[in-house]
DNA sequence: CTGAAAGCGCTTACAG
DNA sequence: CTGAAAGCGCTTACAG
């Protein structure tokens, strides 16, 4: 039965000792009596007894708890990414609140301020905009530690915890420069966040190596959200000279961009190629399997804890930089016989 | 720079009166003249004051804060479950912290005792289990308000809001029976919980009505994660008569079974058909596109967080049960022309 | 090894 | 309308 409204000083009259040594006890602080010691763990037992954590932050002034503010919870990059970071913080005796931010730099800020009221003791953040002023008085203020992890804001002194994806945009370029491709469009993320600008950037300088120029008609602006990758499909579809194809700049303007491509009654590959960048389980059972570019996502999440409780411990963590690599399949036509990066489903998902 | 520290004296210090006079402007407590409240809301601005929430609760006694312990967070069920609830908690002045259970008992228990430690003022649990130690402890004690959501545990005064998937599994056995198809197997979820019990009565109900009977070889045991639906999968495929179609309870399962499918080269539907119990936008555009029963989730989470909330302000809230809805595609072979439950793109997804 | 006491940052009767 | 003071449930020097 245990009503959870017993306090330690409930406890201490149990065990006839006091506050202080009941305190001692639950903390395993050295010098108690192995007696006393007994005797406070039995009445604990016996009342059920669970020490009051808000009480015992407002003393410590630590409450054990990491704040993520991923950028999309419907994202299952972020959903893995959340994941990783919570199974490495509980590893470390630290608990994780995430606060979807919807890709809603309003949304963001509100559950940045939550968390910072709440006293977290450190801040892991993928920014959905170029550094709202809250976020950026938080990151100069320095009270609470911060780390960005995938999308960062630039001009911070924060760590940054993410993955290049230069050279994978550079393989798939290559790949569809390979499969005779080359009128290629890109669906772009928000120009305010890294990773929006960053793939876009990639695929224009990856195009130009190999001659090929990147007009705007080829840049469609998305959300990182659905409805935005179905939306810029459409445009592109709509031109006169639509593209062969499109890359979409996360797996959720993929989704959409299939969206509008069953609309149109296309076929992928043969009438528009599609590639994505984020790997997700689900792009080997498309119509057709989705040729993307992934990123290690379970790695970049521990990365990103270890370097936020560097920080809170007082260490100096530096930014990590993992790469990604491009997963070719078959949404941008027939590879060559005998190209790498195909993949059996169980290699794939060996370690979920 | 406002750095954090900032106290409620500080504030009043600042603005010449009494940290009471503070908290009351705070709290927006009618009894304050206009004159003191000016003062103090510069003052809070000069500073850049923000109340420790920590402190406040343990004072108030709530948290305003709501736990959600969901089984699994890569299953995309779950997390529009989540962002549902979180977004209608937010709409009430609630704050949701999310544990992710990962299908594992001792993992969900990790997270009630964390979220009961941090003095939520409610849980909402969708229990991964038929009801443990801890689990039935607090249900019972009642100290902190609880409601089901999705799953629940029998014979516990706990409401409980969830969607009903009889009807639905029988459109479904209907459905597959119309289209010749009798040797129709199931992959269940743990039997321990109530979806995974319930899902496979119905679908042996729904045989019976058809005259159809439900061997135990024609039951995998699956644990509502991909890899189990891949195991059970297999173990169909190898079977001297396998099934013509499986139905797996949930679309992890799903993923898992058509991971199986495609290592053994075979097609969906013509070798074997495929249903799941809960639809993802992803099912839209796998090859082929899965037949699969919708839940209301967005309905599911409002429901759920009003009832919790019911509960915690002293009301007293009856359990809601919502109809789930069958959405045949193709992956059981051709429906009928103009069969009714087909859709477009863009009305499934316009709540998104 | 142990206990009395102060104090973490707030809120809220209570008295004026 | 306002302030002094108590107290939420803990932890932790301090003194013994």
């Amino acid at each position: 039965m245990a009503p959870s409204s017993v306090g330690i000083k409930d406890v201490a009259a149990e065990a006839g000792v006091s506050v202080a040594t009941v305190s001692r006890v639950l903390n395993s602080h050295p010098s108690v009596s192995p007696a006393s010691r007994a005797r406070v763990l039995a009445a604990v037992e016996a009342l059920g007894y669970r020490p009051n954590a808000v009480a015992r932050s407002l003393r410590t002034d630590q409450t054990r708890t990491l704040g993520l503010v991923i950028s999309d919870v419907l994202n299952p990059y972020f959903t893995e990414l959340a994941r990783s970071v919570e199974e490495a913080a509980r590893a470390l005796g630290y608990s994780v609140i995430i606060g979807n931010a919807d890709e809603r730099p309003e949304l963001q800020d509100h559950h940045v301020r939550t968390l910072l009221d709440r006293r977290i003791d450190g801040l892991l953040v993928s920014p959905t905009d170029g550094g709202s002023p809250l976020m950026l008085d938080a990151a100069r203020a320095g009270t609470t530690p911060m780390v960005f992890v995938d999308r960062w804001i630039p001009g911070l002194d924060v760590p940054v915890v993410r993955s290049d994806g230069r050279a994978a945009v550079r393989d798939l370029v290559a790949h569809l420069h390979g499969l005779g491709h080359r009128r290629l469009a890109i669906i772009a993320g928000p120009a305010a966040t890294t990773t929006g600008s960053e793939r876009v950037d990639a695929f224009r300088d990856a195009l130009h190596e190999h001659g090929i120029a990147l007009p705007d008609a080829y840049i469609g602006q998305g959300d990182f959200q659905a409805a935005s990758g179905r939306r810029a499909t459409e445009r592109f579809l709509a031109l006169p000279e639509p593209p062969d194809v499109v890359f979409a700049a996360d797996n959720l303007m993929a989704l959409g961009a299939l969206d509008a491509i069953r609309a149109q009654g296309l076929r992928v590959p043969q009438d528009i190629g599609l590639a994505a960048f984020d790997d997700i389980p689900w792009f080997v059972h498309t119509d057709p399997p989705v040729t993307a570019i992934a990123q290690p996502t379970g790695d970049l999440g521990r990365a990103a804890v270890r370097a936020l409780v560097d920080r809170i411990e007082g260490r100096s963590p530096r930014s990590v930089t993992l790469p990604a690599r491009l997963v070719v399949r078959r949404s941008c036509g027939e590879p060559d016989p005998g190209t790498a990066g195909t993949e059996s489903p169980s290699s794939e998902r060996s370690n979920r």
